[in-house]
DNA sequence: CGACTGCTTGATGTTGCTCAACGTGCGTGG
DNA sequence: CCACGCACGTTGAGCAACATCAAGCAGTCG
């Protein structure tokens, strides 16, 4: 666990920013960086949730293990809160969290964490507009994937790792066809058929995990359409 | 618009409650109850948000227009805060919301409420606690809907009317079958055949409306068998 | 080299959507 | 009052989309 400074930290949230100094040096206190490789498991489903949990750098899947199958809600990219409302909402972990690259992370401990929104008002709000935030994005995703065929879905994942994540149209895929299946809830199988597809019909060029959009604009109207 | 005292308000907020004196005679003088009939809409999607919606009393359906078809996200009952995230997230609202059973809502300005944010930490942590649980809710419930095929959704949702709402195993459906469609992500004729079969399975009785669970423990597995 | 993992491809079966037909109750307008 | 349109509900037949099962292939690690 190594020490460092909140104070000169460079890579501060939003939240964090609203802290005043004497907030800080609590915080500094109450604060454990830890990193972790890929496929370093970063936080448990169904563990106890004693941290809030702040993605400094690096690429994270969040992840849960449903009733049939393992199913990644979302995959973030720093920097973001990891969470929240599991640490807020009830006292166990409802996802986990595994790294997809290397990946370095605060672990605050949520007591603190309170008081901050508690005292600092600034800091409350600036945490209601992530919370607010990250629900409408993921009731979004929800619905995307529930009216969606597959094929839909999976250029949906295309166009999130180029534009979302690595903001290129060309790009190594971070995770297994296994992941990507589970990503967009279908099959392995139906994954890589699908990636294929592609590949015949010349929207993407795969070669193993390097991805490369040909024909965005077709790959965005199957994505729409479903 | 009637005129109604906060302060003296039997249906008070977890959050409402920890106002201060001064407070509630600001939330009196921007807060509007309204109420509606069921079919009523009470926000409408992609209109602006200004208000934060607090049902008072009824039951209300949040629903939002997909790209292929109408969604109904989840059917809430009083008393609950109604689409916070839009309100604090964004500027539109993502949602409808409509009116099932006859219904009391109240109006707040989001200034106000980002006031008492600001100013009451107590009030921030009730509405961070609130946010939260809703998200661990919806998004259980939107993992739930992904993985099981029709007749398990189905099984959820009589299980969910009966449980989460009525508190008996014998109910009347307040939705049409389209809308109990659009709940469970499924075809109009998918829900009719479903509960038919069920009726034929003697797993619940139905007659119209009027439902009434008489095998639960096989629902209950259907429920989680997918 | 053999075991193993991740990936691909084909064959087969099931699920659930679409389409179509038909009955019912309700409200509207002639 | 009746005729009509319209939303809702039920049922059946056919078909497309997917999952499952099964087999094979390349790369890797002991």
């Amino acid at each position: 666990m190594e020490k460092t400074s909140c104070k000169f930290c460079t890579l501060k949230s939003a939240a964090a920013h609203t802290l005043k100094n004497s907030e800080i040096g609590v915080l500094e206190n109450n604060c454990a960086q830890v990193d972790f490789m890929p496929g370093d498991n970063i936080v448990r489903q169904n563990s106890l949730s004693t941290n809030v949990v702040y993605i400094k750098s690096g690429l994270v899947k969040v992840h849960i293990r449903g009733p049939i199958r393992e199913r990644i809600m979302k995959i973030v990219k720093a920097p973001t809160y990891l969470c929240l409302p599991s640490s807020f909402g009830d006292k166990v972990n409802h996802f986990s969290a595994t790294a997809i690259e290397s990946t370095s992370v605060c672990f605050i401990d949520v007591t603190v964490f309170k008081q901050f929104i508690y005292s600092n008002g600034d800091f409350a709000l600036q945490i209601i507009l992530d919370l607010s935030k990250g629900e409408l994005q993921s009731l979004h995703h929800c619905l995307n994937n529930a009216q969606k065929q597959n094929i839909g879905r999976v250029a949906d994942a295309i166009l999130f790792f180029a534009h979302e994540i690595y903001n290129s149209t060309t790009f190594v895929l971070p995770i297994s066809r296994q992941d990507l299946a589970d990503l967009t809830g279908i099959t392995r199988e139906s994954a890589s058929r699908i990636l294929t597809d592609f590949h015949n019909e010349k929207i993407v060029e795969i070669e193993g995990k390097k991805i490369s959009i040909t024909n965005e604009a077709l790959l965005r109207q199957i994505s729409e359409k479903g």
